[in-house]
RNA sequence: GGGAGCAUAGCUCAGUUGGUUUAGAGCAUCUGCCUUACAAGCAGAGGGUCCGCGGUUCGAACCCGUGUGCUCCCACCA
């Protein structure tokens, strides 16, 4: 069969992907191997691919992939999470564009339309994994809103609130005045914006004194209920404890310390207003100060305020300060530069508003999932996370689970028109429940709350509830898959997700959701700005994909992202994938144009060093058994882009670059039977490897190596076995010998195509016989002996202990090597010297372990023979 | 403001209990090669005040303190 000239990935993904599926490979049943599940974070059903969820999701099929050529019974779980916020947005949006205002529909038509637009374009995203050659169990894809999924959350709410850790309360929320509706803070724009800051002094109670405070916002006078300064500031110790007077309205308010107040900002005292700003409000909880709502669902002044009832908040604004200004209240007007939140939806101003929202206790349910992490039973890659997990665990505080929309999982709460609810799974149970203290009730009466439960009260169940954990508990998938092994995330959901899910796991399962969590880094750019659609530096992945295929993308991405590091995503990594796919390819070409020249004989039949490089094979099968420990041992540790480099480098460096020159015939010799059997094994190996990380061309490889009896992709992988140091060590010496003799070769002009003589000196010959025949064809060598060079038109070189003589029929410049060799004989001396210096300490031969000691001996004495090696070729030039 | 982390070659990063390292890799750069698997390649080379300062130690890129610069998370300043 003729293999093109490079390697071409697009056909080969697309049949290698059908074929996995074909045979069901990805699916898992519960049996009696060792289960290794992973779940996907589910990526919300309005999202399409992004450069995130490449790398998330390469490193679960890596994985995924290796548990399953390990011989486990590996199970991938795909699906997608509602998003209720964003997906409401985009099917808002959508309506908008067809001139549909959502208030103009009821709640079922809008739910119908969303519904429509998940189906439609939900399942995007997963089907863009199969393009990366995700592994995932596609029988399995589950959907937070699936129809068992939801009422286990329905459930889970009514057990919550059951035991009391759910409760209603009031929270300050963000108020968009334009919609009547509250807003996620990720629904906040920030903007910086030019205001005043008026000055406005305010006169103590029972005196002529005045306290001036300074504000933005002047009309949220009428709500004033305290003064607050710092209570160290010395400037207004007198008054800690006495009342103001808020200019107007003629409330007496108390002052009030709090060290929340810094003294360096406006005057150093700030007026309280528990009911229109978050940081007074917690100040009033504090110190318990009455809460004044001043303010209507639109932004109009409410009877609370006394004045301009009924007149928007910002007209307001224009009015109160001439009218304080002519009572004298207003000290001065400065100019001032401020953040201040806009709606994304409606550009309104947002208002910080009281309002009652259903709230998860926390502490409860926070101890035994700090506990799991503290005492390891989870373990973080990397551990660094397990600091700021604590800090945030023990000061937990209370979750607000209610969202102000309609795309959700909608709250079991049944209100009767007194304000009575009851929490229950149905209408009729809530009614017959409230009817037991109000018997005049009927079930019209009865309104279900509209609110909907936060996203992350659905997604903290996932890894249990893809298994119907709780719709179907106990059944033998859950207790087959659960817990799960390994969860790759972003370090940014920590809290929102990590946290909770282990929580959840805890409670219900009375087990961790998963033995590991591997955080992953934010995906930057070259310029290490995050990757967002609003700066459009965020590469379309599809376009990658094609550009070089799946597998140079995952390598890409994989060799610059070590765990928990953010990566900076560049090209050129991709360019540097792809071109290591071209070398993979380029060595099989090679090796298969052995196929029709196999001799009948062995190396071990012939003497004839050409065909017989028995040094390269054995010495290339104990390298290839120490990259697959060292590969074992970084996949055990969660260092994936080292496993990756590992391979690299034993494939490009160790197998391309050293041994198949090695084991390489001559032009058009026989290549010996058990080197060319040899030879494929190894490389079946490295696919193996390999395979997890580039699954597509490592199936191709395998493949069109020899007929193989099953798929690389189920193929189990063998352990590694120990290798022999000695020929490790035999084969290093070759490269060291070989470099540095190319070196010289290079330096000294000689040509490739020039032969050469060599000569070597040594005391020990032994480690060169075997190398002879390798080393006289990698460096171009007619004759090499053990005698001493009598020409004069030499080139010495030295390595290690060993002096090497090139001799050439060159005319030679030896300027250039005597320079050179100063060099690296200053070199050796100070080297000399500076282990000389450590080993003359007492205090170092006393204090230090006695190896090292004796490794320091030993560095100077190899020091001693080089100097003098260079000293003696110095000396023959 | 609270918390966490980072600083090693032009760039991105390794450096796992302080001693095999007067510091390694990949990419980039430079030099020489169209050598019959591969120019998306081959062979070789150059490149570092391990952020500054102080301390602990026989010994520090590594431990401690401190300064500087940067990043992220949370709360956002009247």
């Amino acid at each position: 069969m003729e293999l093109s000239k490079n390697y071409l990935p697009g056909d080969i993904e697309a049949k290698w992907y059908q074929h996995w599926l074909d045979k069901g490979y990805f699916n898992s049943t519960p049996d009696h191997r060792e289960s290794f599940t992973v779940v996907i974070p589910p990526p919300n059903v309005t999202g399409v691919l992004h450069m995130g969820h490449c790398l998330n999701n390469t490193i679960q099929d890596i994985l995924v992939r290796r548990a399953r050529m390990q011989g486990k019974n590996a199970c991938w779980v795909p699906g997608t999470d509602h998003a209720s916020i964003a997906t409401e947005a985009k099917v808002v949006q959508m309506l908008r564009e067809r001139g549909i205002a959502k208030s103009s529909i009821g709640r079922d038509e809008f739910l119908g339309y969303a519904w429509e637009w998940k189906e439609k374009y939900g399942g995007i995203i997963l089907q863009q994994l199969k393009k990366m050659g995700c592994s995932l169990d596609w029988n399995r894809t589950s959907f937070t809103m699936d129809d068992a999924y939801y009422k286990s959350v329905i459930n889970v709410f009514i057990d919550l609130h059951k035991k009391g850790l759910i409760y209603r309360g009031k929270r300050m929320i963000n108020w968009d005045v334009k919609a009547k509706t509250a807003l996620s803070d990720e629904e906040v724009i920030y903007k910086e914006v030019q205001s005043k800051l008026y000055y406005v002094r305010y006169q103590i109670a029972d005196s002529d004194e005045y306290i001036t405070i300074a504000t933005v916002r002047p009309e949220t006078i009428l709500g004033d209920t305290a003064i607050c300064v710092n209570p160290d500031d010395e400037r207004y110790k007198h008054l800690h404890g006495k009342y103001a007077i808020v200019p107007l309205i003629n409330r007496r308010i108390p002052i009030i310390t709090d060290e929340y107040v810094t003294t360096d900002f406006g005057t150093g005292a700030l007026k309280v207003t528990p009911a229109h700003d978050m940081n007074d409000y917690q100040l009033g909880q504090k110190h318990q100060l009455e809460v004044i709502d001043t303010m209507n669902d639109d932004g109009t002044l409410s009877e609370a305020a006394q004045l301009y009832i009924g007149e928007d908040r910002f007209e307001v604004r224009k009015k109160i300060v001439p009218e304080l200004d002519s009572k004298g209240h207003i000290v001065k007007i400065e100019d001032y530069t401020n953040q201040v939140g806009f709606s994304e939806r409606t550009d309104a101003v947002v208002e910080p508003r009281l309002s009652l929202q259903w709230w998860v206790s926390m502490k409860e349910l926070a101890a035994p999932a700090l506990k799991a992490v503290m005492e390891e039973e989870i373990q973080f890659h990397p551990a660094k996370f397990k600091n700021l997990y604590r800090h945030w665990m023990e000061n937990i505080k209370d979750w607000c689970i209610s969202r102000q929309l309609w795309w959700g999982h909608r709250i079991p709460a049944w209100y009767a028109p007194d304000g009575q609810y009851a929490v229950a799974a149905t209408k009729e149970e809530a009614f017959s429940r409230l009817t037991s203290h109000d018997s005049r009730l009927t079930m019209d009466d009865l309104r279900q709350d509209d609110d909907c439960l936060d996203t992350w009260f659905s997604s903290w169940l996932w890894p249990f509830e893809v298994f119907k954990g709780l719709s179907d508990p106990g059944n033998a998938e859950v207790k087959y898959y659960y817990p799960t092994n390994t969860l790759v995330t972003a370090p940014e959901i920590i809290f929102f997700w990590v946290a909770r899910m282990i929580m959840a796991g805890e409670e219900y399962m009375q087990q961790t959701p998963f033995k590991n969590v591997y955080f992953t880094g934010i995906v930057r750019d070259k310029q290490g700005r995050k990757m967002s659609k609003s700066l459009g530096n965020s590469p379309d992945l599809l376009a990658l994909i094609d550009q070089y295929g799946a597998d140079a993308v995952r390598f890409g991405i994989m060799i610059s992202s070590p765990a928990g590091n953010d990566i900076l995503f560049d090209e050129s990594a991709l360019e540097q994938g792809r071109n290591f796919n071209n070398k993979l390819w380029n060595a099989l070409k090679l090796v298969k144009g052995w196929e029709s020249r196999i001799s009948p004989l062995t190396s071990h039949d012939s003497h004839d060093a050409q065909i017989s490089p028995s040094f390269a094979t054995d010495w290339f099968h104990a390298r290839l058994q120490k990259a697959k420990a060292e590969v074992e041992t970084l996949m055990q540790q969660f260092r994936l882009s080292e496993a990756l480099k590992t391979l690299y480098s034993l494939i490009w460096d160790d197998f391309c670059s050293w041994y198949l020159e090695w084991a390489k015939p001559g032009f058009e010799q026989p290549v010996a039977a058990d080197v060319y059997a040899k030879t494929i094994a190894y490389f079946e190996e490295m696919m193996q490897l390999l395979h997890p990380f580039m699954p597509f061309i490592t199936e191709e490889i395998y493949q069109l190596l020899r007929t193989q009896e099953t798929d690389i992709c189920i193929k189990q992988q063998t352990a590694a076995q120990p290798a022999d140091n000695n020929i490790l060590a035999a084969g290093e010496l070759l490269k060291q010998v070989i470099s540095a003799l190319r070196d010289a070769r290079n330096k000294n002009q000689i040509k490739p195509k020039d032969q050469i003589k060599l000569h070597i000196e040594t005391v020990n010959e032994a480690p060169y016989k075997n190398i002879i025949g390798i080393l006289s064809k990698q460096v171009n060598a007619v004759t090499i002996d053990f005698d001493t060079a009598n020409n004069t038109n030499t080139i010495v070189i030295a390595v290690e202990k060993d002096k090497f003589f090139i001799e050439t029929e060159k005319q030679l410049d030896t300027t250039a090597l005597k320079a050179e060799l100063l060099k690296d004989l200053e070199y050796q001396k100070n080297f000399r010297d500076s282990v000389l210096k450590k080993l003359s300490n007492e205090r170092f031969v006393q204090n230090a372990k006695p190896e090292v000691v004796e490794l320091e001996r030993k560095k100077m004495a190899d020091a001693e023979a080089r100097i003098t090696n260079l000293e003696e070729s110095l000396k023959n030039l």
